[in-house]
RNA sequence: GUCUCCAUCGUCUAGUGGUUAGGACACCGGGUUUUCAUCCCGGCAACGGGGGUUCAAUUCCCCCUGGAGAUGCCA
């Protein structure tokens, strides 16, 4: 039997990472093994269920090159892949199960519950949730209340007595005593959607997933679900609990520890393939040394028996880094068309670009690109190029263990020798400015430095010749003058 | 509270009944460099504790501790 797979978030909200790593898993598990991933919209909660999200899901999969082979858009014969689609068809599982004795109606309000809950909680009594109050009501009572238009839910009949065990490919036996399940966990909604338990076991049957591969946090439904698939005499797939991602303190990763949406990575400047790359490594490995895999080579080599147990904290530091080795390895083309958006929305270029401003672009590439970990770091980067440089503090051109004197004078000098030379082989000028520093008795840098910083507004820049060259002699000189006013200014002023 | 799961450097991890417990990120030094970054070299740093099993446990078993998750008409 051929393994058919598949991930099935809901969507109310945007895809983060610990979804995005589930998807990735299930997507390569699938491909390792030519089987199918099938992308399943679990919208059972219309209250939460947004089409922004199921937009956002889209475009993160498409974002990061995962293709399903089943889904919605794509359809496929198995279909509808949007469990609001289908709801009939739970419904009717549900009375399914009613008419076997499986499960029942239960008439409690939620105001009820909600006492029942608050005076569990008070009282700290040993029973937690649902007091099963419904589950045997008389014939005439259910007749009475149908007939009165009551609403109702549809509850699992669990047993109270026994246990219930699954097999899980990582974690080995589970078993939980059935008087450890939920008591009676809500199948159908008093509004005719099903809960999440439903619709995935009875999706996942009739979809013919062989295996789930879920974050651990279902582990304690795990019992519950096997119930379900005896309820109905269908045979449970196999189970693979997956490592949760978890933030800094160790708690499952939420926007407190910083974003999570795929979609914040993507307007930050993280590549799908930086991505991809990371978030597979928490939680798996291949050996001890390997740390860079490609889509293709997840797909080729990705294998269950090496997806670790433990949770894994989500290192946006490794992230970073992994950002800019693949930033590195783009070529020049490829980067410049990545960092157009970026330069476009600080408003360095017009919606328009030019053939002139393109191949200008382009040209800057090698004095920036291994200067980015994320591509929106080419705004502050580039910023001097194209806007005019403002320095606040006139400390700003004085470099470490230098006087503001000796730098005002250093500047002075050394525009003279780049107005005498401008455009000359920068040798040439090199060798002339550090002549200068001997003679004014400083470090090659106390020259550098205020010349950097006239011109590019900032002491970290791009190296200084390629700068200038970038701006135009014309401009840097002009800056430089005017960074020598600046200077000589302050000193009068002492 | 109850239930379930987990446990190697700060982080991601490799690993074995006998290893100097390996790599990567981060961090700290040093080198290259006119700044930053890149790059190169070096350093720091781990088997949670206690019992067993065994000639020998980081590795196998148990307990403890710690952490996490679940305990919804959310998934």
């Amino acid at each position: 039997m051929s393994v058919r797979v598949r991930y099935a978030p809901s969507p109310t909200g945007l895809q983060h990472i610990g979804g995005v790593r589930t998807a990735l898993f299930n997507y390569f598990f699938a491909r390792a093994n030519k089987g199918s991933f099938i992308l399943r919209i679990e919208d059972t909660d219309r209250e939460r269920s947004t089409n922004e999200s199921i937009q956002d899901l889209y475009d993160t999969l498409n974002w990061l090159g995962i293709e399903w082979d089943e889904g919605p858009v794509v359809g496929g014969e198995y279909g509808p892949y949007i469990q609001s689609e289908r709801s009939r068809l739970y419904a009717q599982y549900a009375d399914q199960l009613i008419a076997d004795g499986k499960a029942y109606r239960c008439f409690c309000t939620p105001e009820r519950l909600d006492a029942l809950r608050e005076e569990q909680e008070k009282t700290k009594s040993k029973e937690k949730g649902y007091d099963r109050h419904c589950r045997n009501l008389s014939e005439e009572e259910i007749a009475h209340n149908l007939a009165q238009n009551m609403p109702y839910v549809v509850r699992l009949k669990v047993p109270t007595e026994g246990k219930t065990s699954f097999e899980d490919v990582l974690m080995g036996t589970i078993t939980r005593k059935n008087k450890d399940v939920n008591p009676d966990p809500v199948l159908l909604k008093s509004d005719g959607f099903p809960t999440y338990h439903l619709a995935n076991v009875i999706d996942d049957h009739l979809m013919g997933i062989t295996h789930i591969m879920r974050a651990q946090e279902w582990i304690p439904s795990g019992p519950l679900h096997i119930l379900l698939y005896e309820a109905f005499g269908w045979t449970p797939p196999l189970y693979c609990h997956l490592p949760m991602v978890m933030g800094k303190d160790g708690q499952k990763l939420s926007k407190r520890h910083g974003s999570t949406a795929v979609r914040d990575f993507r307007e930050k400047g993280y590549l799908p393939e930086a991505l991809m790359n990371y978030v597979s490594m928490v939680g798996w490995s291949y050996d001890d040394k390997r740390e860079f895999f490609s889509k293709e080579e997840f797909c080729e080599l990705f294998s269950l028996e090496k997806i670790n147990k433990a949770p894994g904290i989500f290192d946006y530091k490794k992230l970073e880094w992994y950002n800019g080795i693949y930033i590195r390895e783009k070529r020049d083309e490829e980067l410049a068309a990545l960092l157009l958006p970026y330069l476009k929305e600080a408003g360095f270029v017009g919606s328009q670009v030019s053939e002139q401003e393109s191949s200008f672009f382009l040209s800057i590439m090698p004095l920036i690109k291994e200067r980015l970990k994320v591509l929106s770091d080419v705004i502050p980067l580039t910023r001097f190029l194209y806007q005019e440089v403002a320095v606040e503090d006139v400390q700003e051109f004085v470099p470490k263990k230098q006087s503001l004197g000796d730098t005002a004078v250093a500047l002075a000098r050394a525009y003279e020798i780049l107005k005498a030379h401008a455009g000359e082989a920068v040798e040439i000028l090199e060798e002339q400015l550090v002549e200068v520093s001997k003679e004014l008795g400083l470090k090659v840098n106390g020259v550098f430095m205020p010349i950097r910083v006239a011109v590019t507004g900032s002491q970290v820049s791009p190296p200084l010749f390629d700068s200038i060259r970038a701006l135009g002699w014309e401009k840097a000189l002009q800056r430089i003058e005017d960074g020598v006013k600046m200077l000589e200014g302050e000193v009068d002023d002492e």
